[in-house]
DNA sequence: CATAGGATTCCCT
DNA sequence: GGGAATCCTATGA
């Protein structure tokens, strides 16, 4: 069995998900870019907020594979994963920072005259410049308003620990085009991942 | 450039 | 009641 989209086996473990991830086109109603940062989450990660099992909250990471997870960080901003594993699994993909491509003037209008040069580089930016709300919790990323494209060629790719955690903090499941000036943060490692 | 503190909602203990 | 997969602004070096 797979659940293929974008040339990507989305039932395969989170952190090659989160590998795959890197380089791929995502677009919500048309305006999007090219994700540059992930970071991967599996049922048996104290990080992950599948990790005490379901809840209302993380209902939609233990369900289909290749549809969102969207919740709210600290109150104040959403963030947007894609659902990998299994069905009932529990294991996703957290969308970090994209290089923004298409519609940029909506993402600035989005994201404020304050803050207009940083339009994804972050998973709480990137929801304001895609208007990603509580409403796009589990959808469909095959169908709209989602739309995935796959990469051409290949990514130099990056990888170190995960980023605004408080467990598990050695693991290195945080992935990043290597370079990219949009990633939320610098990587330390500067050697193929 | 680095650090610090506040904003604000929801879930879990 | 506490803490969270964050971001923005202000302040001081």
């Amino acid at each position: 069995m797979s659940t293929l989209l974008a040339g990507i086996d989305f039932e395969a473990p989170s952190d090659e998900v989160a590998r795959l991830l890197i380089g791929v086109t995502v677009l919500v109603d048309g305006v999007g870019g090219r994700i540059v940062e992930t970071e991967a989450y599996d049922r048996e990660d104290p990080a992950s907020h599948a990790f005490s099992g379901p809840t209302a909250r993380n209902a939609s990471m233990f369900g289909p594979p290749a549809h969102t997870y969207v919740y709210r960080s600290y109150g104040i901003h959403w963030c947007l994963n894609f659902v990998c594993r299994e069905a009932g699994h529990g294991a996703g993909v957290l969308i970090r920072a994209i290089e923004p491509l298409v519609g940029l003037d909506v993402m600035r209008a989005r994201r404020g005259l304050e803050a207009a040069t940083l339009l994804g580089s972050g998973p709480g930016r990137l929801c304001q410049a895609l208007a990603i709300t509580r409403e796009h919790n589990a959808m469909s990323l095959a169908a709209p308003p989602f739309e995935l494209v796959a990469r051409e060629g290949d990514v130099d790719i990056v990888a170190g620990p995960r980023i605004g955690i408080t467990k598990a903090m050695d693991v290195p499941w945080r992935f990043g085009l290597r370079g990219s000036p949009h990633l939320s943060k610098p990587f330390k490692v500067t050697k193929p991942a």
